[in-house]
DNA sequence: CCAATATACAACCGATTGGTTGTACGTTGT
DNA sequence: ACAACGTACAACCAATCGGTTGTATATTGG
């Protein structure tokens, strides 16, 4: 695994790693947001909303498209996707483990046999 | 979604979002591992190491197991699995997206006709 | 034109993080 | 018995985090 990947990762977890991020997220999953009406959701300032939305833009999470004034944030499903896949691919590890406990009984069934 | 629900997500996520805590978990996937081994393979004291496996341990993602003075941790892949489970109620909420989208076409093509 | 709106960003603050060293304590091998 | 080993935990430190307020800039509606 890359360096660049492991940066990725990191960002990834990071900004998951918040509940008002990933609420945001759900948010903009399901359509277009612009920040202040985003803002508006939360018992927070304007400032640290946009923080939230700007780590979720970094990991690319999300994406912004400007229309007027606006800036109109966008879920990226396949950021979400390559998270999933990590999470895959650590499962895969993990069965790895399993097939060799069974590769080890089936080793010591036959010495009994 | 709960309050607890979402405190477990923060854990989980948070003990992710570090590459010396993904390289750990990846180990005790593959098997148990004692804290001094674990630590021997990365270049930070033993007390910086036995902290990172405190924080997976507290999220659920590893287990550890007494063995004399040894400490065996073993990583548990159903906490991994929660995780994928989230991310992918995140794709579903995107789903909902793409299918009121559907609906708005078929209506358009609805009244064209 | 200009007041209101939407955003961006810097500076600051307390809490948390990821690391260190030092100390203490149970377990083990000789 | 006791030195070496494996672990736990406290105290400390610099850096980062999640929040604040304040200021600047661009866009819009009347």
């Amino acid at each position: 695994m890359s360096e660049r990947d492991e940066d990725q990762a990191d960002a990834l977890f990071h900004a998951l790693a918040d509940r008002t991020r990933r609420d945001i997220l759900r948010r903009v999953l399901r359509g277009e947001h612009s920040v202040s009406v985003l803002a508006a959701k939360y018992e927070m300032s304007f400032a640290a909303v946009q923080k939230h939305v700007a780590v979720l833009e970094r990991a690319g999470l999300l994406t912004k498209r400007r229309s007027g004034r606006e800036q109109l944030a966008s879920g990226d499903v396949e950021a979400v996707r390559s998270v999933a896949s990590m999470l895959a691919e650590l499962e895969q590890v993990w069965r790895g483990r399993i097939a060799r406990i069974d590769e080890l009984i089936a080793l010591d069934n036959d010495k009994q046999q």
